[in-house]
DNA sequence: GCACCTACCTAACGTTTGTTAGGTTCGCGA
DNA sequence: TCGCGAACCTAACAAACGTTAGGTAGGTGC
């Protein structure tokens, strides 16, 4: 059931999924649904909610994973893999919430951004360690245009096309490695 | 009256957005709006298509503005400081383009669909311009990366703060440049 | 066998939506 | 002065929405 909600909110945004078609998709009556959740907006609360669990889960186990590893650029790179693993390999929650986030009621926004922020917040370190030389204050900003160009993928990224997810992360990472690199190069030698 | 449909496409998506609110933000009532525009779907292909035509007017008054322009990186930023133009200094029709095209239906979106086409081909032309040595392969990802750091930027970009939209052009072009070069730089290399 | 709980259903409620038919007001051109 | 069209209104329509009250089937524990 929260599945079959998470499918709709990709396709159809929050207000125009209905209730009716989620009971439909699963086999059941809209009023059911109400036995399990008190309204609409608790139910995707929860969708959301699991959606940055699954993005939280991937960057957890990626930490501990690579906790051994001193090639910075193979951290980094790593963690994208996981974001794009959530985003497309772990059904459709992450990609809910990464689709659909902007278009639900605040009510429900404010009730996840915290669980939001958490996720930023490790992914703020992350960049802190793999860029020491970054300006703190542009370390924000060089993460907000990863996450722009990692999150638009689900409007345009083929898994069934030529290149793999892996092929994908490693094309970003370098791309966004060196091009953060050369904006500090940039800085120093002005 | 566009304008007022633009801006509660920005701030509540395409199936939030009633025409009762657009009416009342102008002072009319809804029916009235069947004066000018055949159905809520024609109003908003309305607004989405000069969300567009903004968009493509800056691409080529810099297109003119920068012809005799020898240094490609110059050009390029220009064109990014002409996205963000569109995006966040006139008016709302590119904001409302940018978030709420993928929370209208599939028959308005399909109607759209040609007229993206052929903003994406001009960057698409540029950037194998600026940049030669790119696979053309890689030159739509790239372009789509570029194109996700940059249309997010709706999302927490705030005018109003130290970034000024030339500093924030700045920043995503020259890391956007060197990522690229770096890229062919370990393909080549490999 | 009885009580109870979970999971679902039916049937309706009040509200809001896009949309329409018919009427009013106002200004311009002949 | 007359006619006409543009711009707007009122009032309602059918449909769809989230939500609720009350009822039913089946399983579990005692």
């Amino acid at each position: 059931m929260l599945d079959a909600a998470a499918e709709r909110l990709v396709a159809q945004g929050y207000t125009a999924t209905t209730l009716r078609e989620i009971a439909a998709d699963i086999g059941i009556k809209a009023g059911s649904i109400y036995h399990h959740f008190e309204s609409k907006e608790d139910l995707f609360i929860e969708v959301f909610s699991r959606g940055i669990e699954v993005m939280v889960d991937a960057f957890v186990d990626v930490d501990t994973a690579m906790s051994g590893c001193d090639r910075e650029s193979d951290r980094l790179e790593a963690h994208v893999r996981a974001h794009f693993g959530a985003l497309f390999e772990h059904g459709s929650f992450t990609a809910a919430h990464v689709t659909a986030f902007f278009t639900a009621p605040e009510e429900l926004r404010s009730a996840i951004v915290p669980l939001r922020d958490d996720y930023e917040h490790r992914w703020n370190a992350l960049l802190a360690d793999v860029l020491p030389e970054l300006d703190s204050a542009r370390l924000p900003i060089a993460r907000l245009f990863l996450f722009g160009a990692m999150n638009t993928t689900i409007e345009w990224f083929d898994l069934s096309g030529d290149l793999s997810l892996d092929g994908l992360a490693n094309l970003i990472t370098v791309q966004f490695l060196e091009g953060v690199h050369a904006l500090n190069l940039q800085r120093s030698t002005r």
